[in-house]
DNA sequence: TAGTAAGCCTAGATATACAAGGCATGGGAG
DNA sequence: CTCCCATGCCTTGTATATCTAGGCTTACTA
């Protein structure tokens, strides 16, 4: 769930409501992320570095805009990685060995 | 975790020690399943009969085999679809969208 | 005969996600 | 005007999955 939410935020800023909506959109609902889940992982990811916060008022609402840092790209990437070799991982399985 | 333990069993009866390297070999050691985890997911298959076991003397030793079961037959169907859809919709996030 | 690998197991800690709430604001419906 | 709902951020508690770190036995080997 890192990985997906950095990865938003290496296309765009964006608030964290609006991260439910978009994780959600893009994935044809099979991601229903839920605040409860999500704005401790934002905190998380802020306090490690991987992002920076900062207020802005837009259509007449304050929202807590993310954006990714330097570090957070190289989590990004890291992590990305990873889901590589898993999803590869539990393909070799599935197909009776590596390839 | 399940689905990749079932799909094992799937193929032929195994036991514990065995799906421990098998899941290493086939993933290229990207599994390094412990027994702590194994051994109490594999009873909490055989609990809700998705797996039955029996023991049995090979190569001077007692070991304890686990056979699918038809009802573990449909969880692994069903968990390879949950599968396929969750590794689908995470490509969708990092290509931008829903396909 | 001592050590190591095979083989099964449990108890406790940790991490991740969810459930279920609270709280505030703005816009539209009645 | 007033009330409700969607928006938007947050916290606490809980369930689940996995790992850590052990214990215990048997068989083979140095």
């Amino acid at each position: 769930m890192d990985m997906l939410i950095l990865h938003l935020l290496a296309e765009r800023d964006m608030y964290g409501y609006e991260m439910v909506t978009e994780l959600a959109n893009r994935s044809s609902e099979v991601f229903q992320l839920k605040e409860g889940t999500l704005y401790p992982l934002l905190h998380r990811l802020e306090k490690e570095g991987s992002v920076s916060a900062y207020e802005e008022k837009k259509e007449g609402r304050v929202r807590r805009y993310y954006r990714l840092t330097r570090k957070g790209g190289e989590k990004l990437r890291e992590r990305t990685e990873a889901w590589e070799r898993y999803a590869g991982a539990v393909n070799a399985v599935l197909c009776g060995g590596p390839a």
